[in-house]
DNA sequence: CTGAAAGCGCTAACAT
DNA sequence: ATGTTAGCGCTTTCAG
């Protein structure tokens, strides 16, 4: 099982490791009738360089890592898509560890990157309290990091959001302006992102004079496989209890299908008895029936986005950081639709 | 930026580095009071050890390598879930590395892990040409593989299937059962699940003596964010010019999904003038209206035997390889009925 | 253009 | 129980 090494090739090839490693590596010059005595070598061999033993040497790693709650929401694959777009050409690949949503978890997760010495992080959806402590501060020290999503500031970390108060409020005065005033609002724990949607719907339902507790629902896991069936449960419980509600603003689409889902159960109509309005537009929002209005964030835009930012700071050694605040675009689909009160 | 190493804190708790190396690993007996010594300059220092020399040196690392086509599919986050269920006690890692549907990106993803020393790789639903070629015959030798869902055998590679002939077959049947005679098959490109269902779908198809090129349907990405809307187009295409087509057999879910919305933009009713039929019960089958009648394939399952095939390759120094079949479980939801030509 | 050799940070004999 | 030291495979001065 013993692998293949430099030297090994070097024998073969009847030439010095350094030899060999420049023609690996195409940065000094080497002649003609050598390279090829090294290349043959090299193919005969199978030889394959050890990533490990490089970057040891050069203290420098060309991985970058992603810190994800979650694959079950598709928006965290769609961010990643925008962030591979960006990554492709460059030589750096991805190192995926997520968190399950799962604190502990998440602090692991950040371990193991940095034992691995990647060359930077990304963390999409970073955990609330995680941010709030200064955990994430002493590492931003050492190694380049962007935050997708994230809403408390560190000075050492550079930033990608969408502006979700803005898109949030939006939606929820969309929703107002349909005459809906019943509005609940489901959320999952602990991510920044439900925190900041919720100030917001607190302080719109407050200038209606119609904020009520009972009306903030928060289902636990918001990026599981469960969270459609949760979801769809607590609303299912919800609007038995307050048949007032005529419609429900969802922190993400996952929990927007679930809601739909719960309506449909209880025989309550989509839209005509309650409005539903979804946040993200991941792709699968297009295909439930009814399709989803929701809130687009442009997740492409935001992993290339991410992306380019990390690069810029580990051009710069990871001494400037930046933020960047991208809109959220309402789309209009067929969840939603003017308050059935209107009618009396 | 100089990173804390294991001579810094070495000198810092005034012992020797292997004495620090013995308290991080805790593999030798170390003196209570010498390892508080450690442990506390460990924390001042905040040290971090690096994984890459003590891998290259220890000849072994705690990555598992893990290839799939595409995030966009949840099948695969589901199966990412079983692996993750196997070894989240074992002290492994995941690397995940995908290939988006493409054979080039699949061999950089080989190379990318073989050069990063990973223990062992699961491939995902590998790539029929790769695995027809020899390409991962050497490989297989040098570090433990298991394979998902693939169906060229290799020697010294590990498998785990689900029976998704005889999968294929019973949901087949099934629509026979219900009167079809107009099945058409949509598949996509080039993995081996697709060639194993579509040899049983002509099978089939052959003995009732109603095999039609024309009705084997590839469109082509099967596993992307596009798969949907391009099962949905090739569906309404196929349709308009086959009027006599009254079920669907597709090869996965989000082509099941593509086919129902195919037929809901022509206005065909389904179940009542076309059956749908999906494969895999990804999650989100059960959210779509209505629902879709599907082959499950226990993802959860597939993982979690995966890695535990790993691991016992990786213990047995690569030597053994196993195969093993899961059956799959025809799941009736919405999306069929009783052919409508019955009723004539 | 090429070779010799130091050293990246760590572990594991081998000594003591 | 602890220290000394030889590498792991590679890159990169420094000489030639």
């Amino acid at each position: 099982m013993k692998s293949i090494t430099i030297i090994d090739v070097a024998k073969k090839a009847q030439v010095s490791v350094a030899t060999v490693s420049r023609v690996v590596n195409g940065n000094y010059p080497v002649k003609d009738s050598t390279r090829r005595k090294v290349l043959d070598a090299i193919k005969e061999l199978k030889y394959i360089p050890n990533i490990q033993a490089r970057e040891l040497n050069t203290q420098h790693s060309s991985i970058i890592g992603i810190i994800l709650p979650s694959l079950f929401n598709t928006f965290f694959a769609e961010v990643i898509n925008g962030i591979e777009s960006f990554t492709a050409t460059s030589g750096y690949s991805l190192l995926l560890t997520y968190t399950k949503d799962n604190p502990i978890s998440e602090k692991k997760c950040m371990n193991e990157l940095l034992m691995r010495n990647v060359s930077g992080i990304i963390n999409i959806s970073p955990n609330t309290e995680k941010v709030a402590s200064d955990f994430f501060d002493q590492i931003a020290e050492r190694i380049p990091m962007v935050f997708i999503n994230s809403y408390i500031k560190r000075p050492a970390i550079s930033y990608v959001n969408n502006d979700e108060r803005i898109g949030t409020k939006i939606a929820l005065e969309y929703l107002i302006s349909l005459g809906h005033r019943n509005i609940c609002f489901i959320r999952g724990d602990r991510s920044d992102s439900y925190e900041f949607k919720q100030d917001i719907y607190e302080e719109v339902m407050k200038k209606l004079n119609n904020f009520k507790e009972e009306y903030v629902l928060n289902i636990g896991a918001g990026n599981s496989i469960e969270t459609v069936e949760l979801a769809a449960n607590k609303i299912m419980e919800t609007l038995k209890e307050h048949k007032e509600i005529t419609a429900i603003f969802s922190c993400n689409d996952l929990m927007g299908i679930g809601a739909v889902n719960g309506c449909h159960r209880l025989g309550v109509n989509v839209p005509k008895d309650v409005s539903i309005m979804g946040f993200d537009n991941v792709f699968l929002s297009h295909f439930i029936e009814p399709k989803l209005t929701t809130m687009d964030q442009n997740m492409m835009t935001l992993g290339w986005t991410a992306a380019s930012l990390l690069m810029e700071k580990i051009a710069n050694d990871n001494k400037t950081s930046r933020q960047v605040v991208l809109q959220n675009t309402l789309v209009l689909r067929d969840t939603t639709a003017p308050c059935r009160d209107l009618k009396k």
